[in-house]
RNA sequence: GCACCCGUAGCUCAGCCGGAUAGAGCGCUGCCCUCCGAAGGCAGAGGCCGGAGGUUCGAAUCCUCCCGGGUGCGCCA
């Protein structure tokens, strides 16, 4: 249920009626109409700018659509108090019974509560994490993989069919890099003594590598011609990479539906087919580049080149896709991938990259926006970089050249749900502030650990409740009366869970999982201030031994709110804990 | 030079498909508690929402310009 929604069916039907009978003029649109939290509670417990909005096109006075409007609302059995204020605003007051009755349907829904059909089942494809197969996952990717994974959790909650991919960059020069270093590695493992010189990877995490492929490979290589053991070694670094990788998603509770090959695109006609789509639509032309807008455009020399005509569809200029040796720049094989996404009949697309590719977003929407002429959506989400910090203090692990904190160092430190919710109390295209010592920590200052703790709370409470006798179960305390629950806090409480449903719409509409965490936040904070209450006045207390039909609409109240924090927590991919 | 992101309380940030007197945490000030419903509680001060125009009944939110910070800018992916 969503009592938002709810209200606005029935301000939309009054305007209806109030049209039928002539008090408003025909034709009107009724699309920008709103029902609306008020910022002040004091105001009433729901707004619509209705009279407002529709002054205009009807050519009355506000006043003169807000007062018919609400005797007609008021006659709905839910409104208890219907008062026009400010400029035309209509504040409701819902009756006390109305909210109450959000406590049986989040209890009856359970960690579904929330759930809905928005999506309406449209496939969508996340691409997300994305990182080279060089090396393990660092911090960076860390905070895209929970982004991304939370993102396509919640769209799943929202009803659409969620696709998960990983796009692997095996088809560059940088494949070929790692290959080699490998292959210093696989020497030294034969006791050749090697030496990484710039442009190859020194790190640690290839030397078994290199021992994994002499047990394979024996001493097939050494002293071999590059040419004889680069497509090989690469293969098999890459893999053992992807491995490592996946791991490390595991780790974290991130699991891809797809690893999709970069190389896969190369031979395979499937780069030329979209290139050959978009020759088509006539986006191809030889050409000389702009020259690049950078400071030192010394060593600029025009040459002709193959391009894309992404100016067409939004883009500053029009983007080179072939290098002067005749060869595909990096961006082909990225054209060929969205080509093949859209191929495979998603309705829209979102690509979750690194700031540091900001530049490279309007290309890739020009190449969506041609390929799919506009038919297909693609929202790309830039993340913001992460400090690491630890009690405020710049934090650097001990590392060798070449390898920096990964992802899995902080998911040994600091565990998967804390990182999870940690990497979520921020905007994506904020910078955030990492620290080891606030995600560990077990007080208030910790936002992981204050909403864990709330759960924690409203579970001892309940078992404190049930062991003195008092059913408890979910499916019983639908039943109870809770015309108990008549308390100003109490209400406010009910309020913040009613709001669930419609939060979840507003971090769907935008693609902003962070709104979840912050949500799950005030919920918590909510709860403890009600909570902290029962300490210094027992009659205030959940729980009371003297009054089982009060006790039974108060725990009734507190698990609807714990129903919320493990939807919420669910969709962040966390274990509510039942205890600390 | 151009593009994108950001500029909100002393600090770190929410809010931004336009809505009423702009929120939270930290810090600060005051009071209370130290009772396992534990890992503190309550209250308060603190803002021309970077600046200037514009659209609108209404702008932190949308548009334009400017200022300040970050990122990116041909044959690296």
């Amino acid at each position: 249920m969503n009592l938002f929604a709810d209200i606005h069916t029935l301000v939309t039907r009054s305007l209806w009626e109030l049209q039928e009978e002539g008090v408003l003029p025909d034709g009107l649109d009724f699309t920008s109409v709103t029902v609306e939290p008020p910022r002040d509670t004091l105001h009433g417990d729901m707004a619509t700018n209705a009279a407002m909005v529709l002054a205009k096109p009807a050519k009355m006075k506000p006043h003169d659509i807000a007062v018919p409007l609400a005797a007609r609302l008021l006659t709905d059995e839910r409104v208890d108090t219907a008062d026009v204020a400010g400029p035309g605003f209509l504040n409701l007051r819902l009756t006390t019974a109305v909210w109450a009755a959000v406590v049986p349907a989040a209890l009856q829904a359970g960690v579904d509560f929330g759930r809905s059909r928005m999506g309406h089942g449209k496939r969508i494809n996340i691409e997300y994490v994305s990182a080279n197969p060089t090396g393990p996952l660092h911090v960076g990717h860390t905070r895209g993989a929970v982004f991304g994974d939370t993102l396509a959790n919640l769209l799943a909650f929202a009803g659409f069919d969620v696709t998960r991919e990983y796009y692997i960059n095996d088809g560059g020069a940088q494949v070929d890099v790692l290959a080699r270093s490998v292959y210093l590695r696989y020497l030294e493992a034969h006791g050749q003594d090697v030496a990484f010189e710039d442009g190859t990877y020194p790190g640690d995490y290839l030397i078994p590598v290199g021992q994994a492929l002499k047990e394979k490979a024996g001493d097939a290589y050494v002293g071999a011609p590059e040419a004889d053991w680069l497509t090989d070694v690469r293969e098999f670094s890459t893999g053992a990479m992807m491995d490592l990788i996946r791991e490390d998603l595991k780790a974290l509770g991130v699991e891809m539906d797809l690893f999709y090959s970069e190389k896969s695109l190369y031979n395979t006609g499937q780069i030329e087919a979209a290139l050959e789509a978009l020759e088509q639509k006539g986006l191809i032309c030889e050409g000389v580049p702009e020259p690049p807008k950078s400071r030192t455009p010394e060593y600029w020399e025009p040459r002709k080149q193959t391009l894309f005509r992404s100016s067409e569809h939004g883009d500053d200029v029009d983007r080179p896709i072939r290098k002067s040796d005749g060869s595909w720049t990096y961006f082909a094989p990225d054209i060929a991938y969205h080509y093949d996404k859209i191929e495979r009949g998603f309705d829209a697309l979102i690509d979750v990259f690194g700031t540091d590719h900001g530049g490279y977003v309007k290309r890739m929407k020009a190449a969506v926006s041609a390929l799919s002429d506009g038919q297909v959506s693609l929202d790309v989400k830039l993340i913001q970089l992460v400090r690491l910090l630890k009690n405020g203090k710049p934090f650097k692990m001990s590392k060798r050249a070449g390898i920096f904190v990964t992802m899995r160092d902080i998911v040994d430190q600091a565990g998967a749900d804390a990182t999870r919710f940690h990497m979520l109390t921020r905007k994506n295209d904020a910078p955030l502030d990492f620290d080891f010592a606030l995600v560990l920590d077990q007080s208030k200052e910790n936002p992981v650990f204050y909403v864990q703790y709330a759960h924690a709370r409203i579970c001892s409470v309940v078992r404190k409740a049930s062991e003195a006798g008092l059913d408890v179960n979910d499916r019983n305390l639908q039943n109870c009366d809770l015309a108990h629950l008549s308390d100003m806090a109490e209400i406010a409480l009910i309020r913040k869970v009613a709001e669930w449903p419609r939060l979840l719409e507003l971090a769907v509409h935008h693609n902003e999982p962070h709104r979840i965490a912050f949500y799950l936040y005030d919920l918590a904070g909510e709860y403890h201030v009600l909570h902290n209450r029962g300490k210094s006045r027992e009659t205030l207390r959940f729980w009371q031994p003297e009054d089982a039909a009060a006790s039974s609409a108060r725990i009734a109240m507190i698990r609807a709110v714990a129903v919320v924090l493990s939807a919420g927590l669910a969709i962040l991919g966390i274990n509510p804990m039942e205890e600390m």
